[in-house]
DNA sequence: TCTGGGGTCCTAGGACCC
DNA sequence: TCTGGGGTCCTAGGACCC
């Protein structure tokens, strides 16, 4: 018997937001299209159709236009045609302008992403109960023991799913399949879009070793950076420096995994259920705020951020007990406040007055563009959890007031 | 015309306990 | 007038990802 060879794939649907919007909005089909403002340029649209018409029928001429956009914002997702012009996500809706003046610009709409996901999801789950899911739009299957998972290098079962997704979504993804999640994550990037990659342990120096260390997820732009000024720039390049010397310069845990990640190692093993770490909610202000000039209309922003976390949290069924808030100030430095209180909530009086102290204990001097609010600590709400905190949530309310006081 | 909104994980120092 | 060593929790910041 021949040993199974691990078949890891990585799933990546192509521009999914811009696509799902393509499905509603066929019109539009080839043409640059962003994702991120003009909302209300389409819901005037839809407004004005007649009786029996739909979204498809909206004239090209009547959507928002880059060009037309004032506001603060960034693209969540762009349309290959819009690509062409160098626009892509995270970049800022004032520089795309530039760029592609003339690109239709589109708001998210999460229901429909969150409905393609689903499927997209469970079409999955239908071939392989193995699946870690990455975010709507991807996910890590092992497939290694699925009828047909060995032939021809996974191909034909990755090219199956592919199909079966888009029978049922209309949308195309991109798979990678490797030996582990790094390099199927890459190989996903190597056709895009509607394309199938294969990369196998032989194939390291050929496919991944002439490839940007920034292609190596994890390796952000800080690090890119460094790597760059030290003279390393491609993944093969990586590969030739000592473990020791890695190591040595980007810490113990970073320089050891760096190494391994160059040579294409990676035991991390497909994760199948995961438990949120905290919920949060944030916003950034339409024009930067004063602490004492704008206190009315932060304080309402404030309260309204942590009613609406913690409507989250009860309908997810959380509860958490570290509260922190976040302030993001006009030169665009963070800050962050936390305090972990001793019960459990999800209450919004209680989250508020908990994040009202976080609040004081930061200097409020420049403008602020950005404030959030954060749950951590969070245990699942069920039975036995919510009586005891409910028992203790008045106490701890009565402390934060005295706390208040206090000062 | 810079730079959204959710998240995760890591590091590092201090408190506190044994 | 000495001062170890480990473990865990809390807090702040930052890198990174989708």
């Amino acid at each position: 018997m021949t040993p199974q060879i691990r078949r890891i794939a990585h799933l990546d649907m192509d521009a999914f937001y811009a696509s799902v919007e393509l499905l509603r909005y066929p019109q539009l089909k080839g043409l640059p299209v962003v994702i991120g403002g003009g909302r209300r340029k389409v819901d005037e649209a839809i407004e004005q159709l007649a009786e029996g018409q739909t979204r498809a029928d909206i004239p090209v001429e009547a959507f928002a236009r880059l060009k037309d956009y004032v506001g603060r914002g960034v693209i969540t997702t762009a349309t290959y045609a819009a690509r062409q012009f160098g626009v892509g996500s995270a970049m800022g809706l004032m520089k795309a302008a530039k760029l592609c003046p003339d690109a239709i610009i589109l708001p998210v709409d999460f229901e429909q992403y969150r409905h393609f996901s689903r499927i997209f999801k469970e079409t999955i789950l239908e071939f392989t109960p193995l699946m870690e899911n990455r975010g709507v739009d991807e996910v890590y299957i092992d497939f290694t023991d699925v009828p047909g998972g060995q032939r021809q290098g996974g191909r034909a079962l990755a090219k199956l799913i592919q199909q079966t997704i888009f029978e049922r979504t209309g949308l195309t993804c991109s798979v990678g399949v490797a030996p582990n999640k790094l390099l199927a994550k890459m190989a996903s990037e190597f056709n895009k879009p509607n394309g199938v990659s294969i990369v196998l342990e032989e194939d390291l120096q050929t496919m991944i070793w002439p490839l940007t260390c920034r292609k190596i997820n994890g390796v952000g732009p800080k690090m890119d950076e460094k790597l760059i000024n030290n003279g390393i720039t491609t993944i093969g390049e990586l590969a030739a420096k000592d473990e020791a010397w890695l190591v040595a310069n980007f810490g113990k845990s970073t320089g050891a995994w760096l190494h391994r990640a160059s040579w294409g190692r990676d035991d991390n093993p497909i994760s199948l259920s995961s438990e949120p770490v905290s919920i949060s909610r944030e916003t950034t202000f339409d024009r930067d705020l004063h602490a004492v000039r704008d206190k009315a209309e932060l304080g309402a922003i404030f309260t309204e951020l942590c009613d609406k976390l913690a409507g989250d949290l009860q309908r997810k069924g959380y509860l958490g007990k570290t509260i922190g808030i976040k302030l993001r100030y006009d030169d665009f430095k963070a800050a962050t406040r936390d305090q972990t209180l001793d019960v459990y909530t999800a209450d919004p009086k209680t989250i508020r007055q908990a994040a009202g102290l976080c609040l004081k204990r930061i200097p409020l001097t420049k403008r602020l563009r950005l404030l959030g609010v954060r749950v951590g600590g969070l245990v699942a709400s069920d039975g036995e959890v919510e009586r005891a905190v409910g028992n203790s949530l008045q106490t701890s309310k009565e402390d934060l007031i005295s706390n208040m006081f206090d000062e």
